[in-house]
DNA sequence: TCCACTCGTGAGAGCGCTCTCACAACGTCG
DNA sequence: CGACGTTGTGAGAGCGCTCTCACGAGTGGA
């Protein structure tokens, strides 16, 4: 389907005009240096005259590569479209991805009929490579897709492989066992003694090495958790959490709150119950969301390099294509962010 | 590059083993009703025996189909990675597509090198659809691509174009013009009578649109502008343009918002400014995006249907890739989502 | 009985590209 | 001066698919 009426450049009419065949034609096109510099510009000029663009599904064909990689959000409830995360790690991929000319194939499996299609359209080799984000539980796909040849990498570590352990599938995360024991610290060292936590979903690493890091801190202090909810990473939930670890611990002073969006249902919450932030209670969020400095009152909260995380990991995923080796995984630092509310 | 060692399962590898002709096999996975059932039955069997899978790229050489579409955002300022409203607008897409077997290749355009590399891979016919969403000014790259025989649908009326003039591109719309009128009605019905606006910017029909709702509304009901501000659909736009509208008119007891992320930012002035939401200023936002129910107090706002706009899009795409047809302009409705704000 | 069909099928062309191989034209060296 | 690279080039195969064409077998009307 090349444009007006069949007019289709293709590399043998660049050849015919450039007066060569279309073997060197293809060779001044692919960058070889085994071209005389006479026939390089003829061809080029060519190609610019007719405004040729190589036909991806020829070259695919013979090449067995698609030149592109697939972004693929494996959440049954559609997280991704509420949680700005993603969408920041999604433009760390495209930008990566992007400068190599490389697509970006974009995926949300919801439900199993979605997973099927998936598994068997990059099973086929119609993606270079899988960049999987936001993994629940011990989701098996990835591994099986690595296994039937096709590069993955994953954004966050997988449930099932503890932190220090080789993982079987390559990964790159935050570290945020580091993160959430900075913001522990910090709210312990502006003198807040009964500290509770909301975690996010303990079927995601991240969640469990947030809450890991919170009570490894607090050991550390010598003080014990004041309170603990769990919820699901969500604004609502958030609320909710912050309500209950209110009910449960009315003289709480300090919490931490396992990502931004559930730093502002707890906000929220604390609101409805009248208690200031960071008067009362300081908040520590975790992710530093472009809504987080717009809180009110302004969030302080963990940064994680969401976008570096996606450069990395479509990175990896370009240089696995070439050669096939298992990366090593890769935690990026995280860094508090103060604001306000602590 | 078909998963392990080469083993690719190719049509004729199916042909063999149900022991018919590449044709046929190529007609029973086809759907074509002139095969027997015997043959059928066969080459259905052996294709799940071997998990044979189509190669795209042989069969778009053939068909000059792609059977992927491209979902882009040609926004300079990545606007797309912090307004939920582009996630939702995905979603839509990503669901039709996803039932027609269809790729969805995602791109972000934000600056020139990445236009004109996006320009030529759509020229190149590799897609067989593109949606824009988020236009700015009057872009001229939707038109450019149409006039080259690419099918293309925009989300949201094109700048330059009226909204009762046949357009040149087809676009999906939801009725900003008559949302606005109905935001300021509810305004006006609350007892409000120095209402006034936040924009989005101007070089958006739908912040064109919203505005001059707004003004329509507040004439027929025989009230003027009690203040107006422009902004950019962020947060902090919004919370600076509010506090531009208390200056000019510290009397104000209502507000239009042109999206819900700068009704945010408005809440956040206001609260800064000691007003009162609803009592002593009211405030209407424009979206309904998942956040403005949880916001403080939670947001009344007109609800556009984002993942409907993408879902409409995305099917009137498929459509035109059959029959190269264009496409009338859709305008969706709008509806008013009563919460605490107004 | 013959011609005109429809129906299911197979043979084969060819989409536009990459890549291997052969080959001519040129050194370079023993 | 013949044997041996090296370099630039072209011819041709073939990737896996779709699609056109031809053909035999069955069906029905004149």
């Amino acid at each position: 389907m090349t444009a007006r009426h069949g007019e289709a450049p293709t590399l043998e009419s660049v050849a015919a005009r450039a007066g060569v065949s279309r073997a060197t034609a293809g060779r001044v096109l692919a960058g070889s240096p085994r071209v005389s510099d006479h026939a390089r510009d003829a061809v080029l000029r060519a190609a610019a005259e007719l405004s040729y663009v190589t036909n991806r599904a020829a070259r695919s064909l013979m090449t067995r590569r698609s030149d592109s990689i697939a972004f693929v959000v494996a959440e049954p409830e559609e997280r991704f479209f509420a949680d700005p995360f993603f969408s920041l790690v999604l433009r760390g991929v495209h930008a990566a991805v992007a400068a190599h000319d490389v697509q970006l194939v974009f995926a949300v499996l919801t439900d199993d009929a979605e997973r099927e299609r998936f598994a068997r359209f990059a099973r086929g080799g119609h993606v270079d490579g899988v960049a999987f984000v936001s993994l629940h539980g011990a989701d098996p796909l990835p591994r099986e897709l690595q296994d039937a040849g096709v590069p993955v990498m994953l954004q966050g570590r997988p449930l099932g492989t503890a932190r220090d352990e080789p993982a079987p599938v390559g990964y790159v995360d935050a570290d945020n066992h580091g993160g959430a024991r900075a913001a522990t610290r910090l709210l312990a060292e502006a003198g807040r003694t009964r500290i509770g936590t909301v975690t996010g979903p303990l079927d995601m690493a991240a969640a469990v090495d947030r809450f890991d890091g919170y009570r490894c801190e607090l050991a550390a202090l010598d003080l014990t958790p004041a309170a603990v909810a769990h919820a699901d990473f969500s604004v609502v939930g958030g609320r909710r959490a912050m309500h209950a670890l209110l009910d449960a611990e009315p003289l709480l002073d300090g919490v931490v709150v396992a990502n931004d969006l559930m730093a502002l249902g707890a906000l929220q919450a604390l609101n409805e119950r009248g208690r200031r932030v960071p008067d009362d209670v300081a908040l520590v969020g975790f992710d530093d969301i472009p809504l987080a400095g717009a809180a009110a009152p302004p969030l302080t909260t963990v940064r994680q390099p969401m976008a570096e995380m996606g450069r990395a990991i479509a990175t990896a995923l370009l240089e696995m294509v070439g050669d096939r080796s298992p990366r090593p995984p890769l935690v990026l630092p995280t860094e508090i962010v103060r604001r306000v509310s602590a």
